[in-house]
DNA sequence: TTGTAGGCGTTATCAG
DNA sequence: CTGATAACGCCTACAA
């Protein structure tokens, strides 16, 4: 059933089938009404494949993200598709892991199949090194790469970015105002997003007079992050500020285990203000890094970039603090 | 930058191009390399919309998820997602949300780009009535149709599911028999898999000699489902038995704001082993209804599906009790 | 307002 | 082993 066969039952050309499909005016209402009969009754929808090979665009974009799992990334990508689809896009997800091979082989995937755009989701991608972010180059050469929640200088690169460094340093500013003398960071993994966690943290931490040497990389289950603190080189901390809820619940639940009272004898506080900050009990205070406003930017962006708009190659909007049950604020 | 012009490069014909491009063995060694390294130097990717006319295929599959952002969910998307791509199939991802008309809009869009199959995530897809499924039945004509966690006759239509009734059966006699006098059940919206949850409840409770009554439909989030226990029609319940962790985590806050004691005075079970089971404090007991393998089997059959095999129209697997902190086994 | 014909970039069938 | 050529199904000037 293709264009050829509607167009000999309502007795018209295949231009004219087309041209009903796609909505021109230049079609009397009279055939138009024929031919859409035909199409109705006959059940046909229009091969993509041609018409993609035609336009080259499928209106599609390519989605990479290391876990579609990951609490955060989760709403991410949920809040993206549904933009994307409102804007007549359709998101083709692939979720790469976190290993740089893998990341690079996926993203050549995703390119091989003609994406109009490229999102990746998640400051996982910014590599420490110019050579680890070679391969982000080169795609943009193909097409728009969006970076969501991290930044890279580069032709047809767009960074759309939370400041986490200025609502990281606003937290734990409050955190030692409520009290705290030894507070110390934990984050999961290296990475664009998480240096500048740190970075904002420790610049609190100086200018209230502390010693350095508070941040650190603790594996992300939370059960190992509660067992981090039993260990935690920094013995005598009273506040524990995390880059994400989860290593948080672990704080939480080291906190319970050594009936230490939250938040009198140990304050605690998340990043993202997840579905885990409220599933905790007490529920975390947390940081909205407003997932759902960043998603709506890029997606705005893409659609002005496709209109060969000028975009600014960096985006970058303020997070808010949730104070809830675990800080003395 | 196409066949052509890799031809000319090469000084061979596109035939011979294609023929490289796709693993030919017609292909002297000599030619090959060099062909290949023409393609190399140009940095050339063939065209995927006019290979998929030809083929009729881009190796794509449609996901229709409800919410891509659900802890249960975006766990089967992602294993869904690394499953398919093993196998070469890329991931086209549909949020629908819960609204027939949503669902049905949705499962065209991607029918429109000629996909090809579908996978529907959850049961949310399966609703109670004949013309509700109409349009699934009608998808199958175009192309297999699997239901993740749900069960429809028809040509073309296949099913994976976990045996939820049973699981809950046993669960609701594990939670009588260590002594609950008066369990009720949580259920977040109707669906096929939470009748038959709630199918498995009532059994155990009939066997019990317990009164009907118990089962009741709650809003999800921790609060509401808090909320909703404080006021529950069955008012002397001491077992909360949910069909989903979310609400098992509510009846969890229920229980410390009230002081009852965890598992002695209530017992709670949730379902799905999500990461909100071991989040909450004390952790749940919870059931595993091993969505990585029920992801593993839809692949798996899909691939048979497409070579044309034979394939049962409906598979079930049981899941897997997870004892941990909330009752008294 | 409608129809004709060329082009989009592959794959695959034949000849050679 | 290699090359010419006809599909694949749609869009869109250009003509009528």
């Amino acid at each position: 059933m293709n264009i050829y066969d509607i167009s000999k039952k309502a007795g018209v050309s295949i231009a004219t089938v087309s041209r009903v499909l796609n909505g021109s005016d230049k079609v009397s209402a009279a055939t138009r009404a024929r031919v859409l009969a035909v199409i109705e009754q006959a059940g046909y929808m229009p091969n993509a494949f041609a018409r993609s090979l035609g336009l080259n665009s499928m209106q599609t974009v390519g989605m990479l993200c290391a876990d579609a799992s990951d609490v955060y990334l989760a709403q991410a990508v949920q809040y993206l598709e549904r933009e994307l689809r409102e804007n007549g896009y359709t998101a083709m997800l692939c979720c790469t892991g976190y290993a740089l091979k893998d990341k690079q082989a996926y993203l050549e995937l995703l390119l091989r199949r003609n994406v109009d755009a490229l999102f990746l989701v998640g400051s996982q991608f910014i590599e420490s090194t110019k050579e680890g972010n070679a391969y982000l180059l080169q795609a943009a050469q193909k097409v728009p790469v969006f970076l969501l929640n991290g930044s890279l200088n580069g032709e047809n690169v767009y960074g759309i970015l939370c400041d986490d460094e200025q609502a990281t340093y606003e937290l734990t500013q409050k955190v030692l105002k409520a009290g705290a003398c030894s507070p110390v960071y934990l984050y999961r993994y290296f990475s664009d997003s998480s240096a500048r966690k740190c970075a904002g943290f420790s610049r609190a931490c100086e200018e209230a007079g502390l010693s350095g040497g508070r941040c650190f990389a603790c594996p992300g289950s939370f059960d190992e992050a509660r067992a981090f603190l039993e260990q935690c080189p920094v013995a005598d901390f009273d506040a524990v500020l995390a880059a994400d809820d989860g290593l948080a619940v672990g704080a939480v639940k080291y906190a319970l285990a050594h009936e230490k009272r939250l938040p009198e004898d140990l304050q605690v506080a998340g990043y993202n203000n997840s579905l885990l900050s409220t599933c905790s009990t007490p529920e975390l205070t947390t940081v909205d890094n407003r997932v759902e406003f960043l998603c709506a930017t890029a997606v705005s962006l893409l659609m002005q970039v496709l209109q060969q708009k000028d975009v600014p190659q960096k985006s970058t909007y303020s997070a808010t603090i949730v104070p809830r049950g675990t800080t003395l604020f």
